[in-house]
This record gives structure tokens, C-alpha cells and sequence, in this order.
DNA sequence: CGCTTCCTTGATTTACTTCAAAAAGTGTGG
DNA sequence: CCACACTTTTTGAAGTAAATCAAGGAAGCG
């Protein structure tokens, strides 16, 4: 993987590496970077790995996540197209990633922490990603310290649903297994979750079991708890 | 309360609303600001506040935490002498701020996001902070899905042993309530937790029962998952 | 198609909660 | 300093949400 360094002599940028997603809009990476192409399940960095880049994702979703020893596994975050993650203090990544379908991601070379202060070049949208992954695992810590199983899906499909832009219904880019390592469930219960809110009619699970039509947004807001 | 603006010009500090922890670590805080001292549960800021100022904890320990509409509550950080908590993006405080214990505080004057980015007197501290703050959750975020009762107690006094740099006892600061509130469990089971870990003889909990001694820090490091 | 993977459903178990009460600790005023 | 009231913590018994164990069905794929 070739990583171009984003000298402050190179404060253009290629188009060639925007994703449309970004470009649409209006935004700009915070320098030049790689492309890296993933296949679902393939990973990106693991955690301890040293964090030599940062990174956007251009098509595809892409998961983050921190395992213990016996394997449990909890999912912090999922990445969509525009999202940047993987920004570290330290010199090591504090979780790993993976693609969860199919990813595009464009990598940056990190800078260090004295630089990202003190240096204009870096962008405010590197320290907005990760006051935004503040807030969200914020608000994820309540979901999994506080809610129940129908509440934590009803906020995750409500979530959903807003990031992935759909009009009322969700195409879920992620397996069962990775809903229930997000929201500290197990896939059973995510399935029966499912199960209970499409018998109460708030949802619509068609065939193939990705797609969710939310067939009653606001009872699923009441869900949210 | 009285806040003094960190103008460029005063890029000085007064070493009188300096806390005596911040000076013994070497610490600087990002400007000058004003003390406010809290009584045991009095409300700094609510969710939802407009996000004048953040803040330093001089003494005491301060606790940030998210409700639910009908009360259930989550903790999402005790912060300690030194820490620095408040640091929004936008507009609002994000979750409500009290004292868990009689504390004092130094507040701040925020910087809009912009003024963090290319302000050069933006401390690294702050910074620091919110990565400290990121980092901090994610790692909670395993514990809240992820970790059994035992395991999340054993985590917490491993955590607590090490802020509050205690040789081999823990000073908790806190109520029973707030460390349920804040590893996802109730009382009861906090409480049947210590007592537990009390019986396989790698805790001691003597009379006042906010004192904990850790016999065997290997046993509880192999429990916390 | 047939094979594999993913998802759902059912039966049972269990970790944790809830409800209830006792015990211990802390504070206050006489 | 003690008695009384209040708060916090512990302990016990019963209930329950979600996990685990175990098949069965569907969907996707070569």
C-alpha cells in the first residue's frame, strides 16, 4: 500500500481519490491519500497494530472493534461512506478493523498529535470525526448500559435509518452477528427483536432479511427509551 | 460564577485559581479561569445546556452521565483531580455533569471548534482530553456489552486502583448507586459482586464499606475478561 | 440444484433484576 | 456522648429478560 504524504507544499488534492460520496458532499479529505479496496470480513488494521494512517470510507461499511480474550467481541462503530476513523493519540490502534460488506476506504498518513495542534494543515474535519465518535459512543454506552434488547434494536434501526438516508426503509448492510456484537446482543435475541417489532407492525422484514421497512417511525422513537 | 476570557493577550496564568494536584503534576491549565465549588450531588451543567465553559476538577470527583425519560441513568465517566470534562463540539452539553463527591472545579471559557483548530493557544491538554475521553469509552463500551457483573466490578477497581494511584486500597468516592449506574448493573448486584469477590479472598471490604483492598490484583486483572 | 451460510424459532437455563427487609453506617440535637 | 432518625449497603427470595442449547428453514452461491 503506497501512502503519500501530505506535505504542506501538496495542500491540493487529487481528485482521482475523492469518493463520490465525498465529493457529492462537498467535502475534502485532509490530504492526499491511498486507495484500499477490502472484500467483506478482510481486515483493515488490528488492534495494536502500529496506527500509521487514518481513514475514509468511500463505498462499503466497514466495522470497528475490540475483542477479550475468549473472544466476545464488542462492535464500537460503524463506518459509512464520508466517515473518517481510525484517528489515534497513541501509536498503536486501540481496536481493530474489518470490512463489514464490501469496502472502499482511502487511508491518510497520521500525524502526530503536536502536529494535529499546531498544524493549520490538518483538517477540521479529522477532529470533528472524532468529536463525533465521542458523542456517538456517548449515547452508545447508554444503549448498552441502560437499555432493553426491543429498545437497542429500535434505536440502532431508527439510527440506521438516518445515516443511511432511506426514506422508510433500511437496507442493512451488516449480518445479524454484527448487530448483536454493536448493541451487546446475542443473534438470537436480535432475531426475536425483529420478530416482535414486525408482529406489533412498527416494521416490515421482506425476504431477504436485510432490508427493514419501517413501517411506523414514530413508535419505533417511543422505543428508543 | 465569574469567567475570565483566555484572550490571546493574557496568555499568563494566575497560580491562585491553580489546584494544588494540577501544580504538583506540572500541569498548566489551557487559560485562567474561575473556581466553583460543588456540594456532594449539586449539578454543574444539565444536558442540553448551552456549553459556555469547560472544565477542570481540582478536587473531588465529578460524574457526566446520560438519562433515559423515565429516569434510568447511565454514568458515562467519574472524572478525578486533573481531568478535564465539558469539551463540547456544539452548542450543548451532551449529558448533565454533578458532583459525586464534594468537589472544586475550574471552569473555562470554550473556544468555538473552529477557534480550537487554528488557534495556536488551544492547549494539547484539551485535546488530549477529548482523545483521553474517546478513548475511555470505547473501552467501556466493551465492558457495558461485553463483560458479566464479576468481570465488570473487578475492571472497575483495576481502573480506580490506578487513577486514584492507591498502592493496594481504593478510597471509592462514590456511591453503590452511581458505580451501578455507571457499569451497567444495580445495586444489589454491585454490591453481591463485592461481597463475592470479598469471599474468594481477592478483595477486602472493611467497616465503612467505601474502602476496598485489593489482596490479589493478578486475581482481579485474570477476572476483568 | 445441492452445499453452505445466515437467520429464525423453540425449549430450557441462568445471570441479573426486582421486591422486600434487615443491618450497618452517618449525622443531629439534646 | 448517646439516642434517634435517616441514609446507604447488604442480604434473601422470587421473578424475568436475555443467553444458551438445539433444530429447522431460507437465502445466496458455485
Amino acid at each position: 500500500m503506497q501512502i503519500v504524504m501530505n506535505a504542506p507544499a501538496a495542500r491540493h488534492f487529487d481528485a482521482a481519490v475523492l469518493s463520490r460520496a465525498a465529493v457529492a458532499q462537498g467535502r475534502r479529505p485532509a490530504g492526499v491519500g491511498s486507495v484500499r479496496t477490502l472484500d467483506k470480513d478482510e481486515e483493515l488494521f488490528a488492534e495494536g497494530d502500529p496506527a500509521v494512517s487514518f481513514y475514509r470510507v468511500t463505498q462499503g461499511v466497514v466495522r470497528t472493534s475490540k475483542l477479550l480474550s475468549d473472544g466476545r467481541r464488542q462492535i464500537d462503530a460503524f463506518h459509512f461512506p464520508g466517515d473518517v476513523f481510525g484517528v489515534e493519540a497513541g501509536a498503536e490502534h486501540r481496536f481493530s478493523a474489518e470490512a463489514a460488506s464490501a469496502a472502499t476506504v482511502i487511508a491518510y498518513r497520521r500525524r502526530d498529535l503536536d502536529d494535529l495542534l499546531f498544524d493549520e494543515t490538518f483538517s477540521r474535519e479529522v477532529l470533528g470525526a472524532m468529536m463525533h465518535a465521542l458523542e456517538r459512543a456517548q449515547r452508545h454506552m447508554l444503549l448498552l448500559g441502560r437499555k432493553s434488547a426491543i429498545e437497542k434494536i429500535a434505536t440502532f434501526l431508527v439510527d440506521m435509518a438516518e445515516r443511511l438516508a432511506g426514506a422508510d426503509a433500511v437496507e442493512l448492510p451488516m449480518s445479524r452477528l454484527d448487530i448483536a456484537d454493536h448493541l451487546g446482543l446475542t443473534i438470537e435475541t436480535v432475531s426475536r427483536s425483529l420478530t416482535e417489532l414486525e408482529r406489533k407492525g412498527v416494521i416490515d422484514v421482506p425476504a431477504s432479511r436485510r432490508t427493514i421497512v419501517l413501517r411506523d417511525k414514530a413508535a419505533l422513537a417511543r422505543l428508543n427509551g
